[in-house]
RNA sequence: GGUCCCGUGGUGCAGCGGUCUAGCAUACGUCCCUGUCAAGGAUGAGAUCGCGGGUUCGAAUCCCGUCGGGACCGCCA
């Protein structure tokens, strides 16, 4: 058995000169001088020279010379100052290093397929499939570490202020509507199944009628849809609810709770406390979107009424059709070539545009190609409008207003990124609020949820259900950083008679109503507290933090853009045996010739 | 379901119709070297360019298909 452990590669200094230690590590990396070998022993605390010295000890010298990159070694030794002139000021442990005595070979390590003592960028599918070789690597080890922490701190913090964490079922029920559901076969039933939980959204309802008046969890939902850079197939959310609440508290609550974290665990900066509030309307007005990036401006222009009516058949039919003109400055980019406009024009295909109209304010007047359709007068009332300036960019979209505004966004965040407007060290965290309550849908004529079916609509504008439901407001709250939703929530409805309300104008029968949400509805007949909650994507907050571009790498064992574990191999065919014994016959779809 | 990008020694890149018998860096092997910390020096091995088909006198390079990976649209209460 090798020595015990007492220090971890990260805790040695100057004032431990002197003392015998036993390390335990990984070798990070060796420098054999022929005559001194020097090793850098690595754990997740940090990095430890070692030294070994051929006069001093030759079998440790010897046994240093078959060391490779990821051995892994117990090293016995003492404590010495490094001379004058070698200490490293890079490493924590720089002014010290341990004269080996004793070294004892734990394992040796085949040549790894990528760097671990590189943070060079290496294929994410090889990361993926070695991804416990991954997990020794700088920015890895980093990211698990810091979510561990602001985990740890989110749950004192709500521990503090009362909360209860309380764990809820994995199996659990389907539920219409919201995402695919992930499907568990029941062998004690054949032909039942269990649903993995979306969220827990109707158990921490249920446990606020339960009188666990302040409820959290750190809690794995699932939902079986497309991945994106910042979506998994399963992901984590903190979880929460709260009885006799209204917006406020909950939104101050998560704010406090958020800066605590951030300013405890980050070097990035909060741009603004209290965080801004702006409404669902004025955010698809002057961003486009309703999860606006706030670290840079380029605000959005309404248009409509100046260019409308204008001579432009583009801008006139687009208005004549229904539709909106909306556009933005680019600061000191009028002289952009023919190739970069291009290329905005080509991302703003991507999301539906026909074109992007584009007027450029060049020191001999302004050169656009609607220009002489809409006149000199209009075009200066424009440049006017906008806040334009000689040397600027002007681009305009004239679009339905869901195409305009979903475009100007992208391009907007496109720009932001672009020209170096978005601060990475800046956290722009804001609150959405004054969303609507319903949306119509198009295609089956009936009213739908913009958040989710037990959001309550303002106290104000529940007379407007019946009259306007399209303009009601809801009690919801998105909090948006940097462009990212990280966070969503509601208060709730907890009266019986205006759930069933509301679920009448999405179109469902009294007769599905009680089917679907029966449990729900009968527990609210039982003294219900009012009560509200959220959920923050902490996948998405721990990437922001440490500044990765996707939630993969702010989790330990993700899986890939076609939901694939690259490590495990999941998923994975099964056995007849155990197909038959949940009564479940596979089908495949026809494969295509 | 769709669009786009990528796929060259272990890793990261270059090459984009003949000069490629495929280049560079690093890793790896061997040797030298007592104060380095991305140690240094010498030397060696290692890829028929994801796969299949086509165009061409000639393909890593062009085209089509396919597989794998990524970004996005749809989807994601």
């Amino acid at each position: 058995m090798p020595a015990k452990r007492t220090h971890t590669c990260g805790d040695l200094r100057a004032v431990d000169s002197g003392a015998d230690v036993v390390l335990h590590g990984w070798v990070h990396r060796r420098r054999d001088h022929g005559g001194l070998i020097f090793i850098d022993l690595r754990d997740r605390y940090g990095l430890t020279q070692v030294t070994f010295d051929p006069n001093r000890n030759p079998h440790g010298h010897s046994t240093a010379e078959g060391l490779r990159n990821e051995y892994v070694v117990c090293v016995q030794g003492t404590v010495a100052a490094r001379p004058s002139g070698t200490t490293n000021p890079n490493l924590a442990t720089g002014d010290i290093e341990v004269i080996a005595t004793t070294v004892t070979l734990l394992n040796a390590a085949k040549t790894p397929p990528f760097y671990i003592n590189d943070d060079a960028s290496v294929d994410e599918s090889l990361r993926m499939k070695f991804r416990y070789l991954d997990l020794r690597r700088t920015a890895m080890r980093e990211a698990v570490v810091l979510r561990h922490r602001v985990i740890k701190r989110m749950r004192d913090v709500l521990d503090r202020q009362g909360f209860l964490e309380i764990e809820t079922p994995i199996l659990t029920a389907s539920t219409p509507e919201g995402a695919r559901d992930f499907l568990v076969p029941a062998r004690l039933h054949p032909g039942e199944f269990y649903a993995l939980p979306q969220a827990p959204q109707q158990f921490k309802q249920l446990l606020m009628v339960g009188g666990m008046d302040r409820y959290f969890q750190v809690a794995r939902c699932f939902r079986d849809e497309d991945t994106r850079s910042d979506r998994q197939p399963e992901f984590t959310q903190l979880d929460l609810e709260m009885a006799f609440v209204d917006e406020e508290d909950v939104t101050g609550t998560i704010e406090a709770l958020l800066i605590e974290c951030i300013e405890a665990y980050s070097s990035k900066r909060i741009m603004s406390k209290p965080f801004p509030r702006i409404s669902y309307a004025d955010a698809m007005a002057r961003y486009g979107c309703d999860r606006p990036d706030l670290r840079f401006g380029l605000e959005l222009t309404n248009l409509t009424a100046l260019l409308g009516t204008s001579g432009f058949s583009v801008f006139r039919g687009a208005v004549e059709a229904g539709g909106i003109i909306k556009g933005l400055v680019v600061p000191g980019c009028a002289g952009w070539s023919r190739r970069e406009i291009d290329g905005l024009t080509e991302l703003a295909r991507t999301f539906g545009a026909k074109g992007l109209a584009t007027a450029a304010w060049l020191p001999e007047g302004i050169r656009s190609a609607f220009r002489q359709h809409v006149g000199d007068e209009v075009m200066g009332r424009l440049c006017d409008g906008m806040g334009a300036h000689e040397g600027d960019l002007i681009l305009i979209v004239a679009d339905r207003e869901a195409t305009t505004n979903a475009v100007l966004h992208r391009v907007r965040d496109h720009l932001g990124a672009k020209l170096g407007l978005a601060d990475p060290e800046v956290l722009a965290l804001c609150w959405v609020v004054d969303f609507p309550l319903l949306e119509h849908d198009e295609d089956r004529g009936v009213w739908t949820f913009t958040h989710n079916p037990f959001c309550a609509p303002k106290d104000a504008d529940i007379h407007m259900l019946d009259t306007n439901p399209g303009a009601a407001s809801s009690k919801q709250y998105d909090i948006i950083c940097n462009g990212f939703e990280i966070g969503g929530g509601s208060v709730r409805i907890h009266t019986r008679a205006l759930q069933e309300r509301i679920f009448h104008l999405m179109g469902y029968t009294p007769d599905q109503v009680q089917a679907l949400f029966g449990t729900m509805l009968d527990a609210f007949e039982y003294g219900a507290p009012p009560h509200g909650g959220i959920a923050l994507g902490l996948d998405r907050i721990i990437a922001i933090l440490c500044g990765a571009s996707t939630i993969r790498d702010a989790i330990a064992f993700p899986k890939n853009q076609v939901a694939r574990d690259l490590l495990m191999g999941s998923p994975s065919q099964v056995t007849d045996n155990q197909l038959a014994e949940l009564s479940v016959r596979v089908s495949l779809p026809i494969s295509r010739t």
